[in-house]
DNA sequence: CGGATCTGCGTCCTTCGGATACTGTTTCCT
DNA sequence: AGGAAACAGTATCCGAAGGACGCAGATCCG
């Protein structure tokens, strides 16, 4: 019996309407909306207590009767923007469910582009959010993958598109500053591999579909290799 | 002749001393290593203008004659954080290659948690940071891979070692709160693969060896496909 | 009906990044 | 030599942020 956050039995069971008292006029989940609705359209840093309120007709205090902070917030943002997982076809191979799985998750966070950058670091995930994990890690149960080895593929592939899907979300690549490619090629005798690179100029998707390619021919040799 | 940031004539080219005009007690080294201290010792959300300024014996808005806000600040620190990058044996095989670059940068992560944070999204890099994308590259000159699929690869190897080098730059894995790991065990109907994994555990190291084993297959694979 | 309880509001505090204006110092140019 | 220009660091002020605290009114239970 170990003791739980007050955040996680929030994201898991919602709240439990108070016996006495006057009924509530907010709710978390027309919080979590006012707060998806302004980031979707002004960016995660648009976010705040006071416009979150503002935006329901409220006081900025009367948010912190059903949400915990900040953090709490945005939590159960990241919740209700996190659509249903996608059905995959249990009959295609597990490669083709991957591929699936990937552009469901772009098409969600292209939605709400404020989600992969906020979805980092140690936080308390909800159960749609932990759907996600689950729906990717289910078609890996077809490999000879060892369950640990499921996990750390999920979360690689997680990573990967995590890096990939926007520039902002990304550990940027250094020219997309066009005069510091105009410093690569000058000093081309620091960086020659770079500075060969920006005439060549980099992919179209960030290097997703090439990554994504990479990683899952590496689990597809795990799994030959034990075939 | 594209124009250039001013922050990245900085990090580039430093400062130009004044011509005229008292003599700067301060500089832009010292202060980026002031924050480097700060940050090393107290996370990176203990730094504000204020912390540094203080730390160094002057007030806060003297360091904006020396960096025109905290954003560039955060680049110069990281700058000065990030270290001179390994010297690689090039007789050595790649792949070789690339594990010594993943461990050297990781000891500057681990010297510096806070690099992997920072550096993330559309941000201004100076010359020591692209050395160490230059040096991840050249590697893979080796290869057969085309000069656009080398820099894809890289970043696909940056962001898996950022995601993986601690929880704190992760997308976390859900059962880092022991509570949850019993919810997923009692909800196994609706998470079948995780609910199975729970008993087993995470990986120690976050997925890193796995995940870097499994990209530097695929690279192989695609490498010698084309031998 | 009265106390307990809950919702939402008003006020206050700290910290943050930053704009602006000022003081003193150094150097260049006439 | 001397004034003007440029520069370094400071003092003060501001708005926005997250959040603590106490209060008023509404509601329900005994």
């Amino acid at each position: 019996m170990s003791t739980e956050s007050a955040t996680t039995t929030l994201l898991w069971d919602g709240r439990t309407p108070a016996a006495r008292g006057p009924a509530a006029t907010l709710s978390i989940e027309a919080i979590a909306a006012a707060g998806v609705a302004i980031a979707d359209e002004h960016g995660i840093g648009a976010v705040s207590m006071q416009a979150v309120a503002e935006s329901l007709g409220f006081t900025k205090m009367a948010l912190y009767r059903h949400v915990r902070g900040k953090d709490e917030l945005l939590a159960v943002m990241v919740e209700a923007a996190v659509e249903e997982v996608p059905r995959l076809d249990p009959r295609q191979p597990w490669r083709e469910r991957i591929t699936v799985f990937a552009d469901a998750l772009a098409d969600v966070w292209r939605r709400h582009p404020w989600v992969p950058w906020v979805t980092r670091g140690r936080r308390l995930m909800g159960p749609r959010e932990v759907a996600w994990v689950e729906c990717a890690l289910e078609p890996l149960v077809d490999t000879s993958l060892t369950p640990t080895e499921r996990l750390d593929a999920v979360f690689l592939l997680f990573g990967h598109l995590r890096n990939t899907h926007s520039l902002d979300t990304a550990g940027t690549q250094p020219w997309h500053d066009p005069a510091l490619g105009e410093r690569l090629r000058q000093s081309a005798e620091h960086y020659p591999a770079l500075a060969d690179l920006s005439s060549v100029g980099a992919s179209e998707d960030n290097g997703r579909s090439f990554g994504l390619e990479r990683i899952l021919d590496g689990i597809e040799r795990l799994h030959e290799s034990r075939a």
